[in-house]
DNA sequence: GAATGTGAAAATCTTCACAGCT
DNA sequence: AGCTGTGAAGATTTTCACATTC
C-alpha cells in the first residue's frame, strides 16, 4: 500500500465517488474494480492503484463494499464537513453557477455573491443577495469560507484572486479565461472551456 | 524536431495563442520561451519543446516572430476555418454558453440551441431560436457542424451525444456532470467543475 | 473461482543542459 | 551575448501480471 496518488487520480477519485453517489438503492451490495472502472472509463487496475494509496478495503473475491467505500472516499475527499463556498462576478456564468445543482448536492454551498456592477448589487438572484465585491473581507471571514469560484472577465481575475487571498480564502476555482498567479499554499484549479474547445477542434483536425 | 506532441501539450498551444491575441499591439515584435512560458505559467523548456513538435520557427538570440507565431498557432489548432457548433440543453448553463463571448472571439459560431423542454422551444434567445431536439439531425446536416456542446442533466446526456453521432457530429464538449461513451473516431472532451471543486476540496484537507 | 493489492515494466510527460545559430 | 532546438535524464502515470486472500 501507500503509494502517493498521482494529481489525476484525485480527480478520479471524485468520479468514483460521484458514480456511488448517483446510483442510489437496487444494486449488488460489492461491486468490482472492473465495474467501476467501466462506470466512469478508466481501467480496473487503475481503480485499484488509486483506492490503494488510502489503505486497503477491498475484498479478494468480492470486490467493494459500495457503502463502506462511499463513505471512505467521502472521507479521502473531505466532504464530510459541508463547505461554504462564495462566488464572485454574477454575470451569465456566475449566475449559471449559482443556479447549479450539481454543488448543492455535493457538500458545497455558495453562501454569499459578489460583483462589482452597481446595477447588480443589491440584487437577488437564487435567493442570496449580490454584494459589493468590496464587502468581500468581512464576509469571508464571517461566513469561514475557504473556497471561492470566480467566474469574471479575464482581465479581473488576478485583481480579485488578490482579494480572495487577502480576506483568507485558499482554494480557488477560476472560471475567467485566462491564468492567474497565487503563493504556493493557495489551491487554484482551472476551468478552462475555450481551451478545452480548441483542444476539441485540434483533434478534428488531425484525427 | 517531430517528437509528437503530449496530449496536455496541445492544451498548452491553445494557451499560447490566447495569450498572443489578446496581448494586442504595444509589443515587442519577438517574444522569448521564457516570457511566453511566464505569461501562461509554465517552463521554457515546456514552450520549446511544444512549438518544436510543428517545425522549427523560433530564431536564436531573438525568440519566437509574434505575429508568426500566432498564424503558426492558429493553423496547428485548425481554427483558420471558423467552426460551427451546435449546443443542447438551454438551461442555466446552456443559457450563459450561448452569451458566452469567448467562444465567438475565438473562431467558433454556436450555429443552433435545442432543448426538449416545449416550454422552451421557439423562444429565441441571443439571436437564436431555441429548437426541438428532434430537429438536431436534420440541422446538423444543413448547418455541416462537427462540434457539439451539450449542458444537459447526467441521466441524458448518453442519449444526446449517441443522437449527435448519428446526426454527424464528430467532436463533443461535455459539460454534463457524468462520463458519456463514443466510437474511437469520435472525440470528445469534459468540462466537470463539480470534480474540479472536489479536486480543490481534496487538497485543501491535504495541503 | 473471483477479485484484490502491488512489484515491476512500459509509456508518457517534463526538465536539464548544452551544442549551435543569430 | 542571448535564445533556440533537442538528445538524454528524470519524474510521473499507467499498465501488466501474478501471488495472495476470501
Amino acid at each position: 500500500m501507500s503509494r502517493k496518488i498521482s494529481s489525476t487520480g484525485i480527480e478520479r477519485l471524485a468520479l468514483y465517488y460521484r458514480y456511488l453517489t448517483s446510483v442510489n438503492g437496487s444494486e449488488e451490495a460489492f461491486i468490482s474494480s472492473e465495474k467501476l472502472a467501466k462506470a466512469v472509463e478508466h481501467t480496473a487496475a487503475q481503480v485499484r492503484r488509486d483506492l490503494s494509496c488510502f489503505g486497503t478495503f477491498g475484498t479478494p473475491g468480492r470486490g467493494y463494499n459500495r457503502a463502506a467505500l462511499e463513505a471512505k472516499l467521502s472521507g479521502i475527499l473531505g466532504k464530510e464537513k459541508c463547505r461554504n463556498v462564495v462566488l464572485v462576478g454574477v454575470g451569465n456564468l456566475g449566475s449559471a453557477l449559482l443556479a447549479y445543482k450539481g454543488f448543492q448536492s455535493q457538500c458545497y454551498t455558495i453562501v454569499a455573491a459578489f460583483d462589482n456592477d452597481t446595477r447588480k448589487i443589491g440584487k437577488h438572484l437564487k435567493g442570496l443577495e449580490i454584494q459589493d465585491i468590496r464587502k468581500l473581507s468581512a464576509v469571508v471571514s464571517q461566513t469561514r469560507a475557504k473556497m471561492a469560484i470566480i467566474s469574471v472577465p479575464a482581465d479581473a481575475a488576478q485583481g480579485v484572486v488578490d482579494a480572495l487571498i487577502l480576506a483568507g480564502i485558499q482554494g480557488i476555482l477560476n472560471f475567467a479565461p485566462t491564468r492567474v498567479v497565487v503563493p504556493e499554499d493557495i489551491m487554484l484549479q482551472h476551468v478552462d472551456f475555450s481551451i478545452k474547445l480548441d483542444r476539441l477542434c485540434y483533434e478534428l483536425e488531425h484525427a
